[in-house]
DNA sequence: CGTAGTCGCTTAAACGTTTAAGATTGTCTT
DNA sequence: AAGACAATCTTAAACGTTTAAGCGACTACG
């Protein structure tokens, strides 16, 4: 009886009256093989429209069992021989099989990916030295865990858009998301879509879903700490405009600690500046400005890039950073140790932090499947900074 | 005859003895129906084992036609009369259908999905300013054309591995490869493995694949002919330590307009350093510590970052930058027009460069599958820099 | 009036996996 | 000696698309 012809590679051995390891390297090009075999191996292939590629199909094949079989082999989802389970793996190496991942996803309705909307350029195209060390983290960890990420760029003035689309297409499984804001519309069309994501930075405190965040205001106040106990008292604070989650948090722990130390706050050494250079230079100018008396002795900045327009601006006007007035910085770009003098800076512990927030994430999406009764963790995880002591805040202050 | 049921929504609409689509509110929970009713469907769908995912079988069912003619429609690949169009397209949107992805390209045996091998993090944590503005630009590029970039690490001891993965997987249809060196083994292996790739950045000459650049030996020339301009002939230059593609061609942009102005060159003047501000600084010191006949009165350096370090040295030392000396930088960071003085610096067309890039590589992928015959056209493309001209190197300078 | 062609749709196979259910063999128990 | 059972493997369905091939019903043409 006629057989309906597969589109196998054992179809065109059988037709090139060859092996089926033969005809293997004659079309992969790798091993040489006789000429004539070749030629014919080729006509076969031709003549059945084949294209190499190596499937279950031709594994199972060459082992002499059916691809069922070498799917348990591969997965260890079923007990086997150890004779077949030999013969399988030979197979698989003879002919460098390796699965289809999108046939995989297809069965298993998972995409293994997880999708990362790439932060927008700042304005002035300023990177966040945080956030490159973050994806970088990141990538690493969910590999370990056998998924990739999909970036995806977002619309700044509609950023939903893109996650739906990659929702609604299956394309990914969850999202990681930065940069959050107070009323993300991102996280909320995310809860009512119920879909998996983990947030690196908080929201609105009514939302209830999964973060990790470092302690904007923890740091903060640690460097006031900081700057109290080297002798100031005379304390500035440059900060983001308003309307920064993470901005208004460290200003809080600025705020709290003078006033456990009974320090009066001064609104008019609180400035708010963007992230650059030029305008903390400024911003420094018009801390500086004032009477000598009225001028702050140290002057702690929401970044090290803030800082270094201060350190600038400083140095300018002929005072000496780290001596008569002490500058400090945050989120410790690595730039900071080399600047003159070195900055003192808060460390974000990314390094840790990123394996943890995926570890959630994925921890969600297996989850998910084995066990759909049970409600998602809402693992909400606030981690320390540390403070890097360096010569710009170093020396204490003496009136 | 009792046909066999399909876990589909019309089986639970049935079951449910409801229409289709008010089987799918009630499940959907988007739109309110009747509790009583909404109680029926969950429960058929509970007794069907049911969880909704609308496929395209649930449009045609809604439709009332075939999931071919659904197919047809929505890819305009058939003619469709006007009035069954409609009722698809009706029933597309009554039911939010979106197709799933993972099933579309096991069909067509593609990804959509193009790897990107993250940078690594470079000595000293330092980030590539083009690199960021690059990423950014061939995310936004590459979905223009429905295509998804899957970002993955790769092993500085063996970079060709992670590469190796994902091809074998079927992960992704083709590569773009970032910070090539004159061997780059991952280039050598994607061409004998006849995989599509473009690279941003070039390689051994004796290699012949696509790539887009952007010419850094014409880039360093024109620095070179602006100072030269401006009354300079003792031009120091500080490059990066020996080996990087970039950095020689760089250097020799500087040697080549040296020799065509007839101006010694002085290997004392050329100096070497990683990319940071602190070693900047010192390879400044030196260069500035000879005697004051022997010192450059121009200092051209191979990046902004560098320039920044130099800058520092020259203030600390109390030269005027941009009066006694001029300094230029190269990759026109966004941080640069902020300094002061404002660097002088190239600005590499990134916005442009990344989406043709993009374009080549995606015009492989496309040909490939329609004409297998016709090779990859090697597409090789060097765009030319353009030097933004600030203070630090304004002022003529005269002897 | 028969037949060829066109239009509009359906049927069914295919993409490459996973896995529930069934088949075959051999061993053990009574 | 025969049924029960375990071990090992195969069969076939399913995941959700795309698309070649087929099939009626009309229209047009000789």
């Amino acid at each position: 009886m006629p057989v309906k012809p597969l589109k196998t590679l054992k179809a065109v051995a059988d037709q090139a009256q060859v092996p089926l390891l033969t005809a293997y390297h004659a079309l992969s090009a790798d091993i040489p093989v006789d000429p004539a075999i070749r030629r014919a191996v080729l006509d076969a292939a031709d003549v059945l429209r084949y294209r190499l590629n190596i499937t279950i199909r031709d594994v199972g094949d060459q082992a002499g069992v059916s691809i069922a079989t070498v799917s348990y082999v591969l997965n260890n989802s079923a007990p086997v021989s150890d004779n077949t389970r030999r013969r399988v793996i030979d197979a698989v190496e003879a002919l460098g099989y390796r699965p289809n991942i999108t046939a995989r996803n297809l069965k298993a309705s998972e995409t293994r990916m997880i999708g990362y909307g790439w932060h927008n350029l700042q304005a002035g195209g300023q990177t966040n030295p945080i956030l490159d060390r973050f994806i970088f983290q990141m990538i690493a960890a969910v590999e370990t865990h056998h998924y990739h990420i999909l970036t995806f760029s977002q619309d700044p003035d509609n950023p939903v858009r893109a996650y739906e689309e990659l929702i609604y297409t299956n394309r990914v499984d969850g999202f990681i998301l930065s940069e959050t804001n107070q009323d993300d519309a991102r996280i909320k069309r995310l809860l009512t879509l119920k879909y998996p994501f983990i947030a690196f930075g908080r929201a609105n405190d009514t939302w209830n879903f999964p973060y990790v965040d470092v302690d904007g205001r923890r740091g903060m106040a640690l460097v006031t700490e900081h700057l109290i106990e080297r002798g100031h008292r005379r304390i500035a604070l440059i900060g983001w405009p308003e309307g920064s989650l993470a901005g208004e948090a460290r200003l809080n722990g600025y705020r709290d600690v003078l006033h456990t130390a009974d320090i009066p706050l001064r609104p008019d050494w609180i400035r708010r500046t963007i992230n650059d250079v030029h305008h903390a230079f400024e911003a420094a100018r018009a801390l500086m400005s004032a009477p000598s008396t009225e001028r702050p002795t140290a002057i702690a900045c929401v970044t090290d890039v803030i800082a270094i327009g201060v350190m600038n601006y400083l140095e300018a006007a002929g005072i000496q950073v780290g001596v008569d007035v002490a500058v400090t910085g945050y989120d410790d770009d690595p730039m900071s140790a080399f600047l003159h003098p070195a900055l003192t800076s808060m460390h974000q512990p990314i390094d840790t932090l990123a394996p943890q927030l995926v570890n959630v994430l994925i921890g969600q999406l297996t989850l998910r499947n084995s066990d759909a009764a049970k409600k998602r963790p809402k693992v909400q995880l606030l981690v320390e900074p540390e403070l890097i002591v360096r010569a710009s805040s170093a020396a204490p202050h003496h009136e």
